[in-house]
DNA sequence: CGGGGAATTGATTGAAATCAAGATAGGTGG
DNA sequence: CCACCTATCTTGATTTCAATCAATTCCCCG
């Protein structure tokens, strides 16, 4: 999801970016232009939630900063986090009115925001908008596909390691260093995403630095210093 | 993702549906037609491969009649399903040039198949078409969401609750009896859908019986017994 | 400097995996 | 039509990985 959505409000920020580079060939800046004038932005503190589930899914947004979690939880507080959306990710599209999560920032945050009424408006006679919706969607739905796959049949350590590269390498779009990853969310968060618990994700980080695969610079800084070794682990 | 390709393929059946019940208002029956005239109908016997991980991606399908599994596998044979496909659900939709997944049939099933490259030349000049593929990719998304919170938090026994009670649910749509699953496929291929063993499924699945829940008439058909019970555990 | 949430580490338990037989049933050929 | 053969499924015994329970320890911030 995170590269066409960067695309779609880049260009509000005073940095138009070609965009054959995100798009395979199919240009958005019609769409990008379109949405931009449509959207407002507003800022969240560390762990406000920006929706809840089951409310009525008014709008769509775009983060500019900041990290938010998408989150579902099970009757008895169980919670799984389906992912976290950093800088250029869009999320809170539903074919329904009401949210199927909620969504909480992780750190402070900026988003964009437009009107999804407006939006789906527009897309209903602008093919490339409804392409750059359906784009979006797909990259999303990938993204959750392979997080299945890690869900349902991988360890404690492979998880740990494909997050690691996962985060590294959506970090390092984001202009940071492509071997040091600063995690913005807490062990619990991390726990709730890969579908383990807070002991065995840090009982696994210390693992993989004692197996020299990476360093915990801080609790929140790691650099990945074998990332062969760690691919390994990806599978 | 089942409802809108239903009715993309039913019209070629001689068995129009009202465009209105499936689709939230939108009509598609004029994609509908656009898509069916440029299909073709295809056969595979159980366990033929409809097309491998990494192979150039031609055609979407869409299932007339019989299962079809959706997998990833890991380098050492580890296997995730990430969807089973029942009459009228689509799949193949890639935004690349690859498949990120084998399609085998779980028992003989007919496939109704468009090319890809006509489909989405269609799409980029026809809204409702183009929305339509939208609406159908949001729907698989949904359904791969609520797969992750299953195997990302959900116990062995609340996973086949599930697991029966939307099996039941998908295929009482087709006609079938709403508290009579007939199971297509394995437990092999139901524990590599949950993320579990065989052994686990067969032994839960017992355990299910036991406590009253379910009814294991033969190995393939099952028997919901207690919705509300079975409902309590899919939490 | 000290308070308190977050993270780590240790001890133990437990749910599901693995290893290992059997039981059932579907299909085939005599 | 029946008996055999082989897949598939079930059940049992044991192990294992991660969860749970339980202290510390580490920082971050006032």
């Amino acid at each position: 999801m995170s590269a066409h959505a960067a695309t779609l409000v880049c260009h509000s920020h005073g940095k138009p970016t070609p965009a054959a580079q995100w798009n395979d060939g199919f240009d958005l800046s019609k769409s990008a232009e379109t949405v931009i004038a449509l959207s407002s932005i507003i800022q969240f503190p560390r762990n406000a939630e920006v929706f809840g589930e089951d409310e009525p899914a008014d709008y769509v947004y775009v983060v500019l900063s900041g990290v938010v979690r998408i989150c579902k939880l099970l009757g008895d507080g169980r919670r799984q986090i389906e992912t976290f959306c950093l800088a250029g990710d869009a999320f809170g599209w539903e074919t329904g009115d009401r949210n199927r999560f909620s969504a909480e920032a992780v750190s402070e945050c900026r988003l964009a925001r437009i009107k999804r009424s407006i939006l789906f408006a527009r897309a209903s006679d602008d093919p490339e908008l409804s392409q750059a919706m359906w784009l979006l969607t797909m990259a999303e739905l990938h993204r959750a596909q392979e997080h299945l796959l890690l869900l349902g049949r991988k360890t404690a350590h492979e998880r740990v390691a494909t997050f690691l590269i996962d985060l590294a390498r959506r970090s390092c779009r984001a202009g940071a260093n492509a071997n040091e990853v600063t995690l913005a969310m807490s062990r619990q968060d991390i726990a709730d995403y890969l579908g383990l618990t807070i002991e065995t994700v840090s009982r696994t980080l210390t693992s993989l630095e004692e197996s020299a695969l990476i360093s915990l610079v801080s609790s929140r800084r790691i650099v990945l210093k074998d990332r062969c070794g760690l691919r390994r682990l990806d599978a």
